[in-house]
DNA sequence: GATGAATGAGCTTTCATTCAT
DNA sequence: TATGAATGAAAGCTCATTCAT
C-alpha cells in the first residue's frame, strides 16, 4: 500500500536530512512515483509528516508495550533489566526512527509538538501505572512513596541509557548498560531487605 | 564585531528553526545588514555555521570546565552533585543552545558531524581525566577499575539528567535531580566504607 | 441529467472565480462526481465551457424574447419601459449569469469570442427588427431614419442601465431607471406630436 | 524604472488573459528579467497587481480630471459633449486598460474590490461636485433637484457610451455617440428655456 | 457511467549566491 | 564594508488530463 511506503520514505529522509531536507521529490523517488502523485494520498507535506510521526510514536508505544509484556514472568529485577535491553534493542535496531524521534523535539511543525506532548503524557502514564502494578504485585505492604521512588530511579536510568545510545558505540555503550543493570540490582536488593516479597503471584500477572 | 553577531544570529535561528530554517536573510536581518554582506565575512552558509557550531562546542567545553572548577573545595560527593547542578543550570539557562546542541546530532552538514565527534572525544577525555584526578586525590589505594566504575555511573546519571531536561518541566524534573543526588550520595557512601579518605589534598587540585 | 448539472456548476464557478478559477475539481464536487468523470460527458474543459456559454447566451436571448413578448399589448412607451424593467429584473435575478456574461468579453478562450460575436449580431438583428415592426405598427408614415433613431436611443439607454446594474445599488440605481423611463416618455411624446398614431393594430403583432 | 515596467507588463497580460493567465513568467519575459527577480521589487504576485490596479485607477481619475478641465471655457452643452468624447478617447486609446478596468469588477483578489469601491466612491463624489459647480455657475436660480437630475441623465448616458465602447465598432459606435450628443443638446435646450443663463462667469471657473 | 491512481506541465515562491558598484 | 539587482535551482503545490478497471 502506497500510503505506508510514503510514510516509510518520509521517515527515512527525515531522519537523514530533517524536515526541509526530506523533499517531496526525494520521498516520491524512494517510492517510485512522481511528486505530484503524493498529493493523491496526502493533502500536503505537513499531512504526510503528521501521519508519519503519528505512526512513529504509535510504533514506539506498541513496541514498549511488547517489551514490557515479554519481560513478565521473571524475577522483578530481571524484568526491569529486560526492559532496558528492550529499549536498547528497539532503538539500536531502528536508528533512523530514533533520530527522527529525537528531532521531533525540535520539529518546525507546531502540530507535531502537540502530538509529541500527547504521546509523552500517555506513555508516561502507561509506564508509571504498569510499573506500579508490577511492583505492588511483588512486594506486600510497600509504601506508595517507595514505589514512586523506584519508578523515578528507573526513568532516570532509562533516559541515561537512551541518550547514551546516541552518543556511544560498541564497548563504551555496553558498559553503560552494565552500570544500569548493576544499579537496578541494587534497587531491588534494598527493596528485598525492606519489604516482604510476595509468593506465587508473578506467574499470574498480566499487565492490562 | 560583526562576525560574532553573525554567529549569535545563526545559532539563534538554528535553534529556532533548524539549519534550513536559518536563512541567510533572517540572519542578516537579525544583525541589521543585507544577506549579500554576510559573504564578506564568511565564504558561504556552511562556513558560517561551521564557525557557529565550533563556538557552541567551545563554549560548552569552557562552561563545563568552569562548572567543574567552581565545584572544587567541597566534599567529593558535593562536587559531583554541584557538577550535575552546573550542567542543569547551563542547559536550562541556554535552551536555544541546548536545542542546537542536540540537533547537531542530526545535522545535514557532514563536516559538522566530524567536529561534533572530535568535540565529544575531547570532552570525554577531559571529563574522565578530571574525575580520575579528583577521585584519586580523595581516596588512597583506590583501584583503577573502581575509579572507572564511579565515572561511568556518573556519566550515565548525567546523561539521564541531560535528556530529562528536554523532556520534563518543573517538579517532575526537580525530582529527577533529587534521585540523581541520592544516587551520588550512595556511590560515595560505599566508597567511604571501602577506601580510606585522604586529607588536605583538594585545595591543590586544578583541572585544565 | 448530469450534462446540465455540469453546465450549471461550470457557470456558477466561472462567475465566482473566472475561467481558471473554475477548476474541474470544483465543478465535479458541485455535481457530486469525480473530476475524471466529467470527461465522460465532455471532451475537455474547453468543450464544457463552450456548451455552458452557448447555453448562457441562448438563455439570454430567450429571456429577452420573453420580456419583449410579455410587454406587448400596452401603450408603446410602456412597452419600452417594460423591456428596460425586464432587462433589469433578468440581470438582478441572475447576478452570477450577468457577471459571467460580462467577463465573456475578456474570455481567454478564443472560440468563445466567436460565439459571443455571433450572438451579439443575432441579438442586435432580432432587437432591431422587433422594434422596427413594433414602431411601424404604431405610427403610420414614420420615416425609416426616425425608426432607426428611436431604436438607437433605446439601445444607448439600455446599455447605460445595464452597466449601471453593475455599478450601483439600491436607491441610486432606482433613480437611474427613473431617468431612463423619463427619457423614453419624451421620445414617444415627440413622436406622437410628429406622427399620426395607428389604431387597433397592436393585437395582431407577434414578434418572432 | 523596472517597477513601472513590471506594472505595465502586469496590466498588459491581465487584460489579455486575466489574473491567472498573467503569470509571473510572462510578466518577467515581457520586462526581460527572470521571474525570481520580480520578487526583488514586489513581495508577491498579489502585491504587484495591487500596485498595478492602484495605478490603473489613479490614471483613470487623473485622466477624467484632465478631460474635465480641458473642456472648460466652452458653452455648457459643449463641455458635457467634450467630456463624453474625452471618455471615449481615453478608453478607445487604452483598450487594454479598459478591459482590465472592467474585469476588476470580477477580480479574484478581495483586496482589489476594496480599492475599486473606494475609487468609485471618490470618482462619483468628484464628478457630482464638479458638475454641480459647473451647472450652478451657468444657471442662476436653478433648483438643487434640477441640477441633480441633469447629472443623473449625464451619468446614465456616459454609462451607456462606456458599455457601447466594449460592444460596438466603427460607424455603429459613432452613431451611439451622436445619439448621446443629441440628448445632451436637448437637456440644455430645456434648461435654457427654464432658467436664466448667467453671463461672463465661465472663463473664471476653475474646477477643484 | 464512474473512478482510483498517476502524471506532465506549469505555477508561485524561496533561497543561497554572485557581482558591479 | 556594504548592497541593489539579479539569477539558477529547487521547493511545494495545482490542475487538466489519461487510462485501466
Amino acid at each position: 500500500m502506497t500510503k505506508q511506503e510514503l510514510i516509510d520514505a518520509a521517515l527515512l529522509h527525515y531522519s537523514l536530512h530533517g524536515y526541509q531536507g526530506a523533499t517531496m521529490k526525494k520521498i516520491a523517488d524512494e517510492v517510485g512515483i512522481k511528486p505530484a502523485s503524493i498529493y493523491f494520498f496526502y493533502e500536503n507535506k505537513e499531512e504526510l509528516f503528521i501521519a508519519a510521526f503519528q505512526q512513529l510514536l504509535d510504533n514506539h508505544q506498541k513496541e514498549m508495550e511488547r517489551v514490557f509484556n515479554q519481560s513478565q514472568g521473571k524475577e522483578i529485577d530481571q524484568i526491569f533489566i529486560s526492559i532496558i535491553h528492550g529499549i536498547v534493542a528497539y532503538h539500536k535496531d531502528d536508528e533512523r526512527g530514533t533520530i527522527a524521534y529525537i528531532s521531533l523535539l525540535t520539529s518546525p511543525i507546531p502540530e507535531i509538538k502537540k502530538f509529541l506532548q500527547a504521546h509523552m503524557l500517555h506513555f508516561n502514564d502507561w509506564l508509571t501505572h504498569s510499573f506500579e502494578v508490577l511492583i505492588n504485585s511483588n512486594y506486600s505492604a510497600i509504601s506508595e512513596e517507595e514505589v514512586d521512588f523506584v519508578i523515578k530511579q528507573f526513568v532516570l536510568l532509562a533516559n541515561g541509557i537512551f541518550w547514551s545510545i546516541n552518543l556511544y558505540d560498541g564497548e563504551v555503550f555496553e558498559e553503560q548498560v552494565k552500570v544500569a543493570e548493576n544499579y537496578i540490582h541494587n534497587i531491588f536488593k534494598d527493596l528485598n531487605n525492606k519489604y516482604k516479597k510476595r509468593n506465587g503471584v508473578k506467574e499470574g500477572l498480566v499487565v492490562y
